[in-house]
RNA sequence: GGUCCUAUCGUCUAGCGGUCUAGGACAUUGCCUUCUCAAGGCAAAGAUCAGGGGUUCGAAUCCCCUUAGGACUACCA
């Protein structure tokens, strides 16, 4: 039974990295008949943020992403939220029993003496790695520290002089050098693991995940967390890097260039779906070149293994073209509730809605092919008024008397009356919209104004 | 600095030894449509497949080196 699983930390809404790795995940657990669950990563309390986990589910909620078991909706591999598990004790049983097999152990160094070597490590442009001080303690040495009450970490023992071979679905076998793999912490002097005890080795293993999917930047530890496996004598995992998704520059996906929280896109007026989509284009692609296909027809095609290793760089123009696309595709009454529902805060788009309700349809259909967001249908339809030059305001007292002598207000007639003035007087269409609706483009004006009405075109005329 | 990963149009990518004078999408430009702007249709431009060596009858595709970019190098994840 496949098990994936993501494992945020409750830091805030999701990352587009997150939603990323989560819609792999979601994917080939469902392709699978297996399940996709959440696992909170809460033991690093220094960056814990309140309320963030309920942010966290908002976000793949609304992509479409939910999962199968988390601590929200609890499963049969709880608790979901790590804070809990260490509360158990699970991970310190876990350290201890790596100490007695012989892969891991105490350290009693301070953090000064710490820092003093990673200083004379760089000033000797060595590695800046642990001098493993502590491995070779004899028992008796460590009993008396130990009662003592001596503050103790505990470290991995990594083989020394051997390659150590590890394995990534998508990229292969890649081999390390087990002189250049840390010592790494396991077990932090507050009690609490460190990731590459907790999460990568004790839960994987214990809610039995069997495909581990996680950025690239965890690939130079996989080697430590491959030793652990064996030290353990579990069975591992299949180990997915995805790749990061960047910056113009290459750069990992920051703030500094563009919006990387799924809330960002939310209040912008991104449709779920286009994220979505977009997001399943990155470093991968449709086996017939589709641009355009459901979240059932990617659970269909995806697998892992066709992950490029390449990081790809975030464009958002491409995704503003997909979100266009998928609201071209949306049925307009769909589309309706969407837009009522993204400006349920806006009163001026509320009255909107509210005065023309029953031409709500006819307006929304032709704003749909103009807007890439469903922000943008309010900058479409909202009348702002400006100052006009004199040579405007000559037009629109001629374009006036025009409309005036309109006996039937339908689209029609006004269509020809426009023409009319636009060949008598000479002037381009742009004018029309300039004086109609102050700005120089804009909604069909035959349409609008038949909606809008005699009486009021002529009073926004005036 | 060290280790690891990566390298096809500006961007996302197809390609997995011959079908490649390298295909598609976004963006760009032009034309058509037209009350404006979009949308749509058509077309153009854009990649000596990072560079150099091999292997092979044949390489974007396999191997090596160089270069470039990225990640990691915490008692953070």
């Amino acid at each position: 039974m496949v098990r994936v699983r993501i494992a945020p930390s409750p830091t805030g809404f999701p990352h587009l990295g997150l939603i990323y790795q989560a819609l792999f995940d979601y994917a080939f657990a469902k392709k699978n008949n297996g399940k996709f669950f959440i696992r909170i990563e809460d033991t690093d309390r220094a960056r814990f943020v309140e309320g963030a986990e309920d942010k966290i589910y908002a976000g793949l909620d609304w992509v479409g992403l939910t999962e199968d078991e988390s601590p929200r909706k609890g499963g049969e591999f709880g608790p979901y939220r790590q804070s809990e598990r260490q509360a158990m004790g699970i991970y310190k049983k876990y350290a201890l029993e790596l100490i007695e097999k012989g892969g891991a152990y105490y350290c009693f160094c301070t953090k000064e003496r710490l820092e003093q070597l990673r200083k004379s490590q760089e000033t000797n442009h060595q590695p800046t790695m642990y001098d493993k001080h502590c491995r070779n303690l004899s028992k008796e040495e460590i009993e008396k520290k130990l009662s003592l009450g001596e503050s103790y970490i505990i470290r991995l023992k990594v083989p020394e002089n051997k390659t150590i071979e590890v394995e990534d679905l998508i990229r292969g076998k890649i081999s390390f050098d087990s002189n250049l793999i840390e010592d790494a912490v396991l077990l932090k002097a507050d009690g609490f693991p460190t990731y590459h005890l907790a999460s990568s080795v004790v839960d994987d293993h214990l809610m039995q995940t069997t495909h581990v999917v996680r950025g690239e930047e965890w690939l130079p530890s996989l080697p430590k967390h491959w030793l652990m496996y064996e030290y353990f004598g579990w069975e591992k995992p299949i180990f997915i890097h995805t790749p990061t998704i960047r910056n113009p520059d290459k750069s990992k996906f920051s703030k500094r260039y563009g919006h990387t929280g799924v809330d960002w896109y939310i209040n912008e007026g991104f449709l779920p779906e286009a994220i979505r989509n977009y997001l399943a284009l990155l470093s991968w692609s449709h086996p017939e070149g589709k641009e355009i296909f459901s979240l059932e027809e990617f659970i269909e095609v995806f697998d892992f293994k066709d992950i490029k290793p390449v990081g790809p760089v975030f464009d958002l123009e491409k995704l503003k073209w997909m979100n266009g696309e998928y609201i071209r595709n949306t049925k307009v009454e769909i589309l309706s509730d969407k837009l009522k529902e993204f400006f349920k805060d806006d009163d001026e788009i509320k009255s909107f809605f509210k005065e023309n309700a029953s031409k709500m349809d006819q307006i929304i259909l032709l704003a749909q092919s103009r807007m890439k967001t469903l922000k943008e249908f309010k900058d479409l339809v909202v009348y702002n008024p400006t100052e006009l030059s004199l040579q405007e305001k000559d037009f629109a007292k001629k374009l006036k008397s025009e409309f005036e002598n309109i006996k039937i207000w339908n689209k029609d007639n006004i269509l020809n009356a426009m023409r009319e003035i636009l060949k008598t007087t000479g002037a381009k269409g742009n004018l029309l919209y300039k004086v109609l609706t102050g700005k120089d483009k804009g909604l069909p004006l035959p349409d609008m104004l038949e909606i809008l009405g005699k009486e009021e075109t002529l009073k926004n005329l005036h």
